[in-house]
DNA sequence: GCATAACCCATTGACGCCCATGAAATCCCA
DNA sequence: TGGGATTTCATGGGCGTCAATGGGTTATGC
């Protein structure tokens, strides 16, 4: 799972080290990449494990193919999205046009989210903390836990 | 899985690459062709497969045969489908139907759709997805996941 | 024999691979 | 428990390889 937040230099090559304890999540050792897309909702970066999107194309299967919904899905989440391979150094390239829609460019911000992550410029995940923090204190957030597994 | 969108040049024979990580994607390395066809939605060049294609083909075997559904689909896909043979550097040549059918001349702009591709005229293609951007935004866009697989 | 398309080779620019460095965290042992 | 030794990380940068493109030349088909 993705915890926490890292805070790591883009180099002069667009290079950025994904934080260590995200690599360790990343499902295989072997599918040495991410997926990434630009999120809907904010001015941030979507990652994937490779794993994840695999089981979203298997719900695009699923539709009626050729549906106006199929393709509309297909067309803003897999055209939009990007395949980061990592190097030897667990590093990756951010694309130009990812790093534009998050405003990246000295610095990014590894945010994990559970069973993803984000990666937004430092100071804009700052303002949208803050927002998130006003809105449940004010309106109570609360979740439930999915059903708990038979054996432990 | 095809990822993202890819701005090649069409050069003065009418030949285009094939973006590298898509000629990956094509199952086996051997088959060294895809399947093009118009696509019956929108001014672009459905690409698949071949494997893939034999899929849909199951699937019309499962329509009610001679119903005018079926009839259609064969007439408008398998008809239509040419196979594109892939060159020594991994270049098409689109055939004169599906280039004028797509508005394609100077450019090509393969745009993955996880299972398969499109291949369309990059400014016509801006079009189309702002236009699919809008109605996800509109219509409160959702998805699931594909069940997870047992373990985890 | 002509036109088309397949094959081969060349160029260049970007990206991936590799090695190096320093700082920080961890380990280990007295 | 303290402090030195070792490992892990994040980061920098050089260099080779591969991908995209161009163009010439040979096979193929009508």
């Amino acid at each position: 799972m993705f915890f926490g937040t890292h805070d790591n230099k883009v180099d002069r090559k667009g290079r950025v080290s994904v934080p260590a304890p995200f690599r360790a999540a990343l499902s295989t050792p072997e599918t040495n990449a991410i997926v990434a897309f630009p999120s809907f909702t904010d001015p941030a970066i979507e990652a994937w494990p490779a794993e994840r999107m695999r089981r979203l194309q298997d719900g695009l299967d699923d539709m009626e193919q050729f549906s106006q919904e199929q393709r509309d899905f297909a067309s803003l989440i897999f055209a939009e999205a990007r395949l980061l391979n990592l190097d030897n150094e667990g590093r990756i390239m951010l694309p130009g046009e990812l790093a534009q829609h998050a405003a990246i460019a000295e610095r990014a911000l590894f945010v994990g989210q559970g069973a993803t992550f984000h990666i937004w410029e430092p100071s804009r995940y700052q303002a949208y903390r803050a927002a998130a923090r006003d809105r449940a204190t004010q309106g109570g957030m609360t979740i439930r836990l999915s059903p708990r597994p038979r054996s432990e």
